[in-house]
DNA sequence: CCGTATCCGGATGGATACTG
DNA sequence: CAGTATCCATCCGGATACGG
């Protein structure tokens, strides 16, 4: 499963990196650390993708994603608002509903996200026999 | 409100996610999910930086990442090497030196990962701004 | 229907001290 | 130099119950 097309793009990271370097590489105050926390967590993703198709109601996106605790639904939803990722918006109906939506900065992550996302498909079964291999040798 | 420059990729992870839903998304055997947790660990995404110029040795990843400790770059190195993203070679030498490099699969990585890093700096101001706001709000 | 508040177990990760 | 072992604080996130 070689894959050297992608790795043209290698030596931008080990560049920025060295900036990073230079700037002090304050963890708290790197912006690149703070995003990429945001993409691991449990469900910012799965989130972000049950709104790529469009808005989506609260109780929409909480049957798509059964196992999420409205807990961490709405405090995930809520950091995608707080950071300008997604809006939300209320009818004053009753009872009351509420629509989420991503807006264009969080619809212009969609395309790194996919990036990843189709790398993790490409590449799961050769991660998977890596995992086996070496608890093999242990 | 559309935005139809980056979202052309869009509809891919609308799509793919319906078919995760079809699958039962058990996240426990998603590999997406498995995969993307990795990214988003506290410092995976930094030694992979720090591995993508190139074979360095335990000790030099660990000055260039000094807020690390030893005991997380060795299970963040372990994990990668586990994945099959990364390997280790001993060097018999007195004392023993340790160089630790991407694999072909690792350094497929690199694309997506720098496409999310530029998205994460260019739009990191914007990010800030959107918090600023939304602070001003609450 | 949408959201909040509280409690609590487990994972994450830092500090420190010790080996070969 | 490279790694291990132990202890401990914090945080993430689930369960539950309640409010508008």
């Amino acid at each position: 499963m070689r894959d050297d097309a992608d790795s043209r793009n290698s030596p931008d990271l080990a560049e920025r990196f060295a900036d990073w370097q230079d700037l002090g590489l304050d963890p708290h105050r790197c912006p690149v650390r703070d995003v990429l926390s945001h993409v691991g967590d449990k469900w910012t993703t799965l989130i972000v993708a049950a709104l790529a198709g469009g808005p989506r109601r609260f109780g929409a996106i909480h049957r798509v994603i059964p196992d999420i605790s409205k807990r961490m639904l709405i405090q995930t939803l809520r950091d995608l608002e707080r950071d300008g990722l997604a809006t939300r918006r209320v009818f004053p109906t009753s009872p009351p509903s509420v629509e989420y939506s991503l807006t264009p900065l969080g619809r212009s992550l969609l395309g790194p996200l996919t990036a990843l996302v189709a790398w993790a498909e490409r590449n799961h079964a050769a991660i998977d026999a890596a995992r086996t291999r070496f608890r093999a040798e242990t």
